[in-house]
RNA sequence: GGCCCUAUCGUCUAGGGGCCAAGGACAUCGCCCUCUCACGGCGAAAACCCGGGUUCGAAUCCCGGUAGGGUCACCA
């Protein structure tokens, strides 16, 4: 890959699955990497000891991969900047630490955790926001803090933070953004486990792994103006930064599970294919012409504008997914639905494998017939269970609905029979059959052909009846029809 | 509460001073196609949060209010 300096990341902490804002801000760093030909870098941030699991990172990648994100450094692929799991980078956050303390911009501060709830909790009764600047150890001499340190005492290293002047940036999607240092504490670096916090370890880590634009949500937007003390004390250059809003539920509350669906998992388990919610989530507030909405990763990398993304909270609108899901149903070939029909169908027990395996040519031409009228990958099983199987159920009332009918009762028996006797069997034939009768009949066609669909496939709805007719094959719609022939005598 | 972000149809959005009596998509409601469903076609209803400015002219620029969201940890 050539090396142009576009270098984004997506960085998520392994403590659960992968959440659609999450993959959200992927897509877009992923699309603004694909766009600008730079590279996508996947870093792991587990710093978080108690929460971060080798699950979650397993899981984390294949959600990754099922989407078709793909990543150009990262744990696996590996790159330049190996590791890519914090975890495996503390000593550069050490010498980093080590580095700001001995140039006067952090300092070490013995404090313990109850002095400093005690502090914040004064600061709050009395009405002040609780910013902590270090009380005697921000001025403590150097050489003294340095023993206190080496006899072993607890401590943390905070950030010198200035107490004038202001922290700017612009913000790709925003504009300028601008903090006061005085509402800046002076914040922890290294906590008293000698292991970084979340905000030194990432500046670190873009700063070292040479990140050039940062995209991400937009809760991160307070933690930007520490990381740009960082960068500056550290003596790097500063990244661009794009802050792309979160993904809210229909009550315009942060999506979570309590909407149902909320990670990648979820969707996947509820029959969305990848691509669609790839594309879904791609249009959701990406600024994107409003003419069309079909788009392939490629085409939506091709017209990817980070300037373009909104920056309001976008509702996450799962009706429209599921229509764009519908959209990329109807995509499919008929033999990728089949291949994908076919284990669904066994495991729900519709068609044994062996079946199955047996006839893959004609699965495929079921998914055809079928393929308009899904939504999702789930609803397979059931829109194909009528093609499988001997005999039917029929819903009673259904059925005295459909058969009570005298046109029905004195005809029905004949045009089985007529069926039956068909010298071919196939669309064409059974419907010139069906018609046939009704038109001898002096009777719109209709008349004959619902109860035909219902009896051949218990159902009131059904693809088209005569191509059905065809797949069902002669033996076993004639074998419903008698059955249902049967039952109407009873 | 402090700080920060955001504000166009129910939802996602187009719009970046006159081309907007605001366009598209999903959803909704009609009609058409038709063997049912789906697809498709046609049509309807539906929005610039409020108040001040700036300007000949504002959905578009500025300010204030209001509302929603984020964040205030030795979590990330």
């Amino acid at each position: 890959m050539e090396d142009n300096g576009i270098r984004v990341r997506y960085a998520p902490s392994p403590t659960g699955t992968l959440h659609v804002g999450g993959v959200r801000t992927a897509l877009f760093n992923w699309l603004f990497a694909r766009k600008n030909d730079g590279v996508f870098v996947l870093r792991i941030e587990d710093t978080d000891l108690e929460r971060s699991t080798e699950e979650s990172t397993e899981q984390l990648k294949s959600s990754m991969r099922w989407i078709h994100l793909d990543w150009d450094e990262g744990p696996e692929t590996n790159g330049p900047h190996e590791p890519y799991k914090q975890t495996e980078r503390m000593p550069l956050y050490r010498e980093a630490a080590q580095k700001l303390v001995e140039s006067g911009a952090a300092y070490y501060d013995f404090a313990t955790a109850e002095e400093l709830t005690e502090l914040r909790e004064t600061a709050r009764r009395e009405g002040r926001t609780p910013i902590y600047t270090g009380g005697e150890y921000r001025d403590m001499d150097a050489d003294e803090a340095l023993r206190r340190v080496q006899t072993g005492e607890s401590h943390t290293v905070r950030f010198r933070t200035p107490r004038e002047g202001s922290t700017v940036f612009g913000d790709m999607i925003r504009g300028d953004i601008s903090f006061e240092n005085e509402n800046i504490e002076d914040f922890v670096l290294m906590k008293s486990t000698n292991t970084p916090t979340y905000n030194f370890a990432a500046a670190v880590d873009d700063a070292q792994m040479k990140i050039s634009h940062v995209i991400r949500g937009d809760d991160h937007i307070s933690n930007t103006p520490r990381q740009i003390l960082i960068y500056k004390a550290l003596g790097y250059d500063l990244p661009a930064f794009a802050h792309v809003p979160q993904v809210l539920g229909p009550d315009k509350k942060k999506l979570s599970k309590r909407h149902g669906a909320a990670s990648v998992e979820d969707f996947a388990e509820q029959g969305i294919l990848p691509e669609a919610l790839f594309n879904y989530l791609a249009l959701l507030g990406a600024g994107y012409a409003a003419d069309e909405e079909i788009f392939s990763p490629g085409e939506l990398a091709e017209r990817f504008r980070i300037e373009k993304v909104s920056g309001n909270p976008a509702v996450f609108d799962e009706t429209k997914l599921l229509s764009i899901n519908a959209l990329y149903m109807r995509k499919q070939s008929p033999e990728e639905l089949a291949m994908l029909a076919a284990p669904m169908l066994a495991e729900s027990g519709v068609a044994s494998a062996d079946e199955l395996e047996r006839d893959m040519p004609r699965l495929t031409k079921i998914m055809a017939l079928l393929r308009e009228r899904l939504q999702r990958t789930t609803d397979i099983p059931e829109a194909a269970a009528y093609f499988y199987g001997d005999t039917l159920e029929y819903d009673p009332e259904e059925f005295e609905k459909q058969f009570g009918k005298d046109f029905v009762k004195e005809n029905f028996p004949e045009l089985v029979e007529r069926l039956e006797n068909l010298s071919e069997w196939n669309e064409t034939t059974t419907e010139e059959c069906i018609r046939g009768l009704a038109a001898e009949k002096e009777k719109g066609a209709r008349h004959l052909i619902h109860p035909v669909r219902f009896a051949a496939t218990g159902r009131t709805v059904s693809a088209g009846l005569f191509e059905t007719l065809e797949l069902l094959g002669r033996e076993r719609s004639i074998s419903r029809m008698e059955d249902t022939v049967g039952k109407m005598g009873a």
